[in-house]
DNA sequence: AAGACGAAAGTGGTTGA
DNA sequence: TCAACAACTTTCGTCTT
């Protein structure tokens, strides 16, 4: 069987109008976001071997790994419902009643009860956001497993499932510093920011759940890719934005904000020129606000600027 | 024509009595 | 609960290159 390794159309949309981000060697369909290829795929098993001929052994590899995205997590084969064994021969007499037992008791251990569908729904959910908005395996691995937190401790009644899936992935991306904003998530749902911050929030506190104090200095990687520029112009970006941070010039402002201006203010001193038009449009702040916050930055942090 | 500028009015969230 | 407040947005006329 050939191996073609190369994705050429969207999987869903069928464009092939793709693109590939060189920063976060990922493949995605531009037209309607769908996440097709990743360079960090982790094949491995999930544990490590400690012992020669200890864990390997004892813990033989059977089926997937197990993994919070699915309902049962992954722990889900199948019992024919025929008296057949693998090769399709009659299975006697004596085992049938033991299949029969272990039938049983698979029925009543999966899918029931309104608990588990809620979840099922929300994994998929869940997936599809991820894969969208091209988010790596580690968010929706986390994300599911916020999710499960807040089913157990029920707080889903009253609460829409998109609403806690989107609160559940913004955790997830504030932990593990994904650089995504609430807004972000808005767009790839039917949900507004508002009450996406709202059920994070509250998701949080119920929970008891911790999120780093949120820094600008995330944000930078993204939004120098998506402007194209070079890694002169992010170590100089990155440079403003520590001093801002020491200066304290960027409590109670918007991080989108200071990164915006420490871009425009890097761009202007490496050459590489980006209109406030053009990092206002990825960094989701207005024009007049990165006017503001250059001047302010320059102003404090003694920078002169020839434009 | 494009980009930058800044005034003025409007919006939504936080704070403190 | 309400008003004051800071940060940010929208809009728009003007200036500069």
């Amino acid at each position: 069987m050939g191996v073609d390794t190369t994705i050429v159309k969207c999987l869903e949309c069928n464009s092939r109008n793709l693109f590939y981000d060189e920063n976060r060697g990922e493949r995605h369909c531009q037209d309607c976001g769908l996440l097709l290829e990743e360079r960090i795929v982790d094949q491995s098993p999930e544990w490590r071997e400690f012992n020669e001929g200890g864990e390997s052994t004892n813990r033989s590899r059977v089926g997937a790994p197990s993994t919070n995205l699915l309902h049962d997590k992954g722990l889900s084969t199948q019992i024919d419902w025929q008296n057949r064994d693998y090769a399709g021969a009659a299975i006697n007499s004596k085992n049938r009643s033991q299949m029969y037992r272990m039938r049983k008791w698979q029925m009543r251990s999966r899918v029931k009860g309104s608990q588990e569908r809620n979840l099922s729904v929300a994994l998929v959910q869940i997936g599809l956001v991820c894969s969208k908005m091209g988010l790596p395996k580690t968010i929706n691995e986390r994300a599911a497993d916020i999710y499960r937190r807040a089913l157990k401790a029920g707080l889903i009644r009253g609460r829409s499932i998109e609403g806690t899936v989107a609160a559940s992935l913004f955790i997830a991306n504030q932990q593990l510093s994904t650089a995504r904003t609430v807004d972000d998530f808005a767009k790839f749902t039917k949900l507004t920011s508002k009450e996406i911050s709202r059920t994070y929030r509250d998701l949080k506190r119920k929970l008891s759940i911790k999120t780093p104090v949120p820094t600008p200095m995330v944000y930078v990687a993204r939004f120098v890719s998506d402007l194209g520029l070079n890694s002169e112009t992010e170590r100089r970006t990155r440079e403003i934005i520590k001093k801002a941070e020491d200066y304290e010039l960027t409590h109670g402002k918007s991080p989108s904000g200071i990164v915006a201006a420490a871009l425009y203010i890097a761009g202007q001193e490496t050459g590489q020129v980006r209109t406030q038009r053009e990092i206002a449009e990825v960094t989701n702040v207005t024009e007049v606000t990165i006017r503001n916050r250059y001047k302010q930055l320059a102003n404090n942090l003694g920078i002169k600027l020839e434009i």
